[in-house]
DNA sequence: TTTGTATAAATGTATATACACGTATTTATT
DNA sequence: AATAAATACGTGTATATACATTTATACAAA
C-alpha cells in the first residue's frame, strides 16, 4: 500500500516532509508486523530487544545501564522491562559485587530457548520476505544516516 | 551519529536487517526531536497529529473513525487523544445529527492558533535543518515503499 | 415489529514511553 | 576523613499503544 493510501493524504509540503512521515509510518508498520509474530511467544518488541541484547553478551552479565545504551528507543524504561522478563523467569537479577549500585542481569536457559525460537520465526516471517535487495538496503542506510545529520 | 554508535552494535545479519533497525531508530530519533519542540506548546506528537488532521478539513467536522484512518500509527486510541485536546479546549466534541453513533470533532480557534504556531516552529527547527536533498528524499520514499512490499 | 448483525465510539487492562524524582553507593575534592 | 558531586537503579505520573470488551445506534431480514 502506498503511503498516500495508508494515511489518506496526498499533498506533502516537500519530498523531505513526505519522507519524515514515511519513516514514522514504516517504523510503525515494521513494529506491528513483528509484534504479531512475537505475540505467539508472549513477548513484546521491547522485551525481545532486551533478550537479544543479553544473548549477545551471554554468558557475561550486563548491568541495566549497559542494556539501556543498546536499546533502539533510548527512553525505554529498562528496569520495568526487566521486571516483566524476571516474572516470566527469562532473566535473573543480581546486585553487582563490584559496584553495589549496579544490578546485573543474566538471561536464563528458558530465556535463551524462547529467544532462539522467536528469532527463527522473526527471521523467516520478516527478514526473508522483504523484496528489498542488499544493494537497495545499503542506499537506504546511507539516506537514513543522512537525515539524522542536522545542519 | 552512526547507527553503530547509537545502538552499540557492529554486526548485522545483512544490510536489510540493519535497515530495519535503522528505520526503527530513525523514527525514534525523529519523534524525540519533534517532541522537544512540541513540548513548548504543551502538545504530544499524537495530539499534534490529530490537530493537523482536523485543520486539513476545517471548517468541516470529522468523525473519530475518519481521524483514526489518517493517523500514522493506526493503533492510536483516538477517543482518548481527543479527551486531552478537549480538556485544553483545542477541539470540540458533538454527537452527529445524521448518525447518532458518530461523534464529530471540530478544531477550535484556540486549536488553530496553537497548531499554526507549533507548525511554524516544527518546520523551521526540523524540516529546514535536514541535509537531505529533495532528490535523495525521492529515493528514500521509493525504498521505504519497497520495504513494505512483502513477498 | 422484532430480531439479528454490523458499526461507532467509549472504556478497561497490560505494557511502554517520556520524564522527574528519590535512594543507595561510589568517586572526587577539600 | 569528611563532604560534595556524580552515578545506577528504582519508582511515580501522565500519556500513548495494543487490543479486548461494552454500549448505543443503525439497518436489513424474518
Amino acid at each position: 500500500m502506498k503511503l498516500e493510501e495508508a494515511i489518506k493524504s496526498t499533498k506533502f509540503k516537500s519530498e523531505v516532509h513526505k519522507a519524515v512521515l514515511h519513516i514514522l509510518y514504516t517504523a510503525w508498520w515494521l513494529k506491528s508486523v513483528g509484534a504479531k509474530e512475537l505475540k505467539e511467544f508472549g513477548l513484546t518488541h521491547e522485551q525481545y530487544n532486551v533478550l537479544r541484547i543479553l544473548k549477545g553478551k551471554h554468558p557475561e552479565q550486563m548491568c541495566v545501564r549497559d542494556i539501556a545504551s543498546r536499546m533502539i528507543e533510548k527512553s525505554s524504561n529498562v528496569p520495568r522491562i526487566i521486571d516483566r522478563l524476571e516474572l516470566k523467569k527469562l532473566v535473573k537479577r543480581n546486585t553487582s559485587t563490584v559496584d553495589k549500585r549496579e544490578t546485573v542481569i543474566t538471561i536464563t536457559q528458558g530465556g535463551i530457548a524462547l529467544l532462539t525460537a522467536s528469532t527463527l520465526v522473526m527471521d523467516e516471517k520478516m527478514m526473508k520476505q522483504f523484496v528489498l535487495s542488499e544493494e537497495e538496503a545499503v542506499t537506504l542506510n546511507i539516506l537514513l544516516e543522512k537525515i539524522r545529520e542536522i545542519e
